[in-house]
DNA sequence: AGAAGCTGTACCATATTTAAGACAGATTCC
DNA sequence: GGAATCTGTCTTAAATATGGTACAGCTTCT
């Protein structure tokens, strides 16, 4: 669940604040890809904060390679093109994963049982005492870490497989292996900062954005078989979907697009 | 489109490290509500950092409410009741908004018409040198803002209304009135954090995470007709939506539940 | 009453961040 | 060539964050 904290306090340094602002008005479009950023001495002037705090920030930019520094010439803007995300479909399966040729490995960090936090609990609609199983797993694509996944699922379900099992399988297919009719789930997305815990896991920096999806599965009987929390680095993985605008009872409304397959055809922009 | 930069450098200070520790250990179960954290020095040696800084990061959770400090006592979780997010299904529709008896209001901030930075041009299918509106708005509820956006529309459809029209009606409905036929849509979801522009926009910290929207709408002949960016606080508004198993060419998959009405007790037809 | 454990507060030393300024070397433009 | 502008580097000083320690006051438990 991650902590949903909004903090005025404890603000960064400065220098990562210049970061921050010097990045949106870079992707923002004030500072186009090729053109020249104001000089340092201007930019402190600007921001009115100290050269120093100013070089620091754009050594931040020039490390992550969003913009290139030469002596005499000035700052100017790179041409992201860095990684393409993983794009994933709003039902949250990776589309064309095999067809891009990346492989996904997944490592397990944490696996036993005992009881849910009590949120959780509620979610899977568990008695008081009920206990579940746990695991936290992270998952690579082509090595790199893209995401933090802390499952829960009710001790008896958790039985039908160990381990090992996880390490190798998608728990959802272990689930339904299990005998387990995954009938519908209910999935709510958010954002959060990451903490030194998943910070360390997925090789990124403390207090980053992440992108958390908590998806809670039942089986046909409305019993929760599954609690998944997944935390999502957002330059690795996006969210997408394609919407039609229909209409509903006198009013014009949304509808996703109905999907059967992976839309193999369609092609996101860029 | 925010940035969506990934650093390792920049760290924050270790007092936010550990402010986010604590509370991602809080939410996370490891300390329910209700319980005693440790003492503040067996903290400061548990994460070895001294016992000033582990201060720090206890005033700050306290201040937000999460912990309730006594001397003599102890630190112990506060029973997080706080403020109830808004939810919207995740064709961006914020429901039953009226049906709480919240009100929302529009603040503009921005307003005019310019050349659109290159990942927008391209996403509406403009020509090199068309022409956009660009909008910044920010929408309130009960008072609290609580999303901020940031929108794009080709000249010539941005011209059948002017900014005090966007001030208070919906864009989607500006445009539908102006006769342009709104069809479908592509619609992304990511991560990001606040930047000093936002922060104070949405009246939260600097580095804060927010969730990131991206839309453009297309008409029936497949022209852009809007971009939006919409930055929400993760704290007031959150995506959520129903998913189904179903077979799907062999294999099985989720699809989203097919929802016309905005669940107001009308069940959808199947 | 007394012990143990906790937070609140104060003080001082150290490390890091930020500020302010000076100078060298590179590049561009006139 | 020379002026202007830029980054790279260095020095000095102030502000802030952190580390380490001591002690007072409150609460709970024995």
């Amino acid at each position: 669940m991650a902590q949903n904290v909004s903090a005025e306090g404890l603000e960064p340094t400065k220098s990562r604040t210049m970061f921050l602002a010097l990045g949106d008005a870079i992707s923002n479009g004030t500072f186009p890809p090729g053109s020249r950023l104001p000089g340092e001495l201007k930019l402190a002037e600007q921001f009115n904060v100290s050269r120093v705090t100013v070089r620091r920030a754009m050594a931040e930019l020039e490390r992550m390679g969003i913009v290139d520094r030469k002596p005499g010439v000035g700052t100017v803007v790179a041409n992201r093109s860095s990684v393409q995300p993983v794009v994933a479909d709003f039902s949250n399966v990776l589309s064309h994963l095999l067809e891009i040729g990346r492989t996904t490995t997944v490592r397990l960090l944490e696996f036993g049982y005992g009881q849910p936090p009590e949120p959780v609990r509620l979610a899977l609609r568990l008695g008081e005492d009920e206990r579940a199983q746990r695991s936290v797993r992270v998952r690579l694509i082509d090595g790199e870490p893209f995401s933090y996944l802390t499952a829960y699922v009710p001790e008896a379900i958790g039985a039908t497989y160990d381990r090992e099992d996880l390490a190798k399988t998608s728990l959802l297919a272990l689930l339904e292996r299990g005998g387990v009719e995954v009938d519908h789930a209910e999935q709510a997305v958010t954002a959060t900062l990451s903490t030194p815990t998943t910070a360390k896991a997925l090789t990124i920096g403390v207090g980053e954005p992440l992108l958390a999806v908590t998806r809670t599965v039942f089986d046909p009987q409305g019993r929760g078989v599954e609690h998944l929390q997944a935390l999502y680095r957002p330059d690795y993985y996006r969210l997408q979907i394609a919407l039609n605008r229909v209409d509903a009872g006198g009013t014009r409304q949304w509808a996703p697009v109905a999907e059967t397959s992976m839309g193999s055809g369609k092609k996101p922009d860029r």
